[in-house]
DNA sequence: GTGAAAGCGCTAACAT
DNA sequence: ATGTTAGCGCTTTCAC
């Protein structure tokens, strides 16, 4: 593990470091020929490698981005952070993920770990709750953008998606296609995204004249959601279909469906917000909320960059609109199958 | 966006720039209690956030590693990711990850850009293909393990599974339940793991008398697999079970079920290597080899973290034993279905 | 065209 | 118990 620096390349090829320097910024425009070749040599001969911590440690900019998720789990979070590294690297970028695991605490930890690294700029799924270093770092004119949740209060970049009207959307097709007795199964609706769904579940209702069951809106921890489906069927009444605001309830939902055996879409049937993976090749198919995480991720880094390269950008709120895909076995032509 | 340094907090403080130095590396046994809290107002009344950058270029050491994934499409690369970061954490140390996309050059790429962020190891899914650059690492006891691959000719430690072993058992528990008529399914024999796999399952029926025929014995680019699928059902004498090599070709599998229409367990029986997510929760549940991702992460990131620290350690190779999660109803208790 | 020199923000002897 | 000093490896004026 031996070291060797600029200023031994710069020995080795007898010339100074700045020359080297010069060199490996492929600044050769004023630098003879066999001088570069020279330089070229002596790092060969001694197989150097810069030093990027030193260059960054000049520059005051490390080429690397931050990004927060709220939760890896969410399959969506994946996607979306795929989208951004791309995105950076076809800048020269690097970008680097960190888990805050719905903890506020984390995502504090996070941002003070990534800015304490000199990341030139963050992308974060915001729980929510550190509204205060928010605010810091908007003041200071930290390069941030908010993916997935919206911050009240706070004048930073976000980028979202329609989720009230894509369940608005969700739920109609179901109307549609016969069915009135729905229900939707979320995790606690403490975030933004949760929110507006039911906000797009309970419209859609609404808007067809078709009242509200409470005993239909299952919102509770994850690991409760098996325990409230199963008090749901053993009401009188039972749904005919049902909508999983996510893919963490959704896994729930499928656990359910298998012990009691129930037939997708006969018996229930089933439209998730998320993207499931092999939503398409599984037996059954899932109709599903699609979020088109490429874009979104795309337009995230993009807007930091700006930000990261000075570029003066209002804040603004981004929506983009999600795509139902309908897999008409998941839905059933009618409600029939259960009554 | 302002720049608050040590020197301002030194200042505002009335003392030293090393005395504010001890102070945040909790040196605090000679210090008046004073001085401290002199220092910590000093600390947040400038919003002060140091600078690991800069303590990185001093100490030598980021207190980062790297992990290098051949493909992070495949589900175990991320397990074994996320048990690696858990270890590193436990540890005040954090692990960036990159994919190589099953790409020596990307490989080679990510090696050369981590090391000159100077990270403190690299712990790699080995594409296999670039020697020189694993020999140049080793040669210069630079910290690095490998994971999931043996590279033949190379000296570093190695954690993997036992591969043919565990084939071998799910083929013979194939075998013990009537099945004589056993498929494999596989991408290209490019990589250590899948020979191994293969071997395995050539090995149970040799054992077991069976004579292994070729066209049960698929092995073909991903996109590919569903031809071969097609060629071999349209055989006078089908497989009744079928053993898939990893993840990404189990989806094949699954998309050419599914069209066929194809029941699980009673036409065909099914055995994955690699944990599915949601094998327990899918209709019909699958049989799976898992792998133990989180020894396997903890074992490498230890080792490691072992060589970063200097301790001499042998390289040697780790092998860990794949459990068969049977799950019985995808496995059929005869083979009698598809005769 | 190339070199000398002054830092970037921090740590770690060594003084005091 | 606190301050002084000399770098870490690189970039970047500014001379020559």
């Amino acid at each position: 593990m031996k070291k060797v620096t600029m200023a031994d390349v710069a020995k080795e090829a007898g010339v100074s470091k700045s020359t080297v320097s010069q060199y490996l910024n492929k600044r050769y425009e004023h630098m003879g020929d066999e001088t570069r070749e020279k330089i070229r040599l002596a790092i060969e001969k001694l197989g150097y490698r810069p030093n990027y911590i030193a260059r960054s440690l000049k520059q005051k900019r490390t080429a690397m981005i931050g990004i927060i998720v709220a939760n890896i789990m969410h399959g969506i979070s994946t996607e979306i952070s795929r989208a951004i590294e791309d995105f950076c690297h076809e800048h020269d970028m690097h970008a680097i993920v960190c888990n805050a695991d719905d903890d506020p605490v984390k995502e504090r930890k996070y941002i003070e770990m990534l800015r304490a690294r000199q990341v030139d700029g963050l992308i974060i799924f915001p729980t929510g709750e550190n509204i205060e270093l928010y605010k810091q770092m908007e003041q200071e004119r930290y390069p941030v953008v908010f993916v997935d949740r919206k911050v009240t209060d706070v004048n930073i970049s976000t980028v979202v998606v329609n989720n009230k009207e894509a369940v608005y959307e969700a739920v109609s097709h179901l109307i549609k296609n016969g069915h009135r007795d729905i229900a939707m199964v979320t995790p606690p609706l403490t975030i933004y995204p949760r929110m507006e769904r039911v906000k797009g579940y309970k419209q859609a209702l609404e808007d067809h004249n078709i009242p509200i069951k409470q005993a239909f809106m299952i919102s509770a921890e994850v690991k409760n959601i098996v325990n409230h489906l199963e008090a749901m069927v053993a009401l009188p009444k039972k749904p005919t279909a049902l909508v999983a605001a996510n893919d963490l309830s959704f896994f729930e939902v499928m656990k359910f469906i298998k012990k009691h055996r129930i037939l997708i879409p006969n018996d229930l049937a089933v439209i998730v917000f998320d993207n499931i993976p092999f939503a398409s090749i599984a037996s059954p198919t899932i109709t599903t909320i699609a979020q088109p995480a490429y874009d979104m991720g795309k337009k995230a880094a993009e807007l930091l960059l700006k930000q990261v390269n000075e570029e003066r950008v209002d804040s603004k709120l981004y929506t983009f609109p999600c795509t139902l895909v309908i897999r008409e076995s998941s839905v059933g032509g009618s409600a029939k199958g259960n009554q």
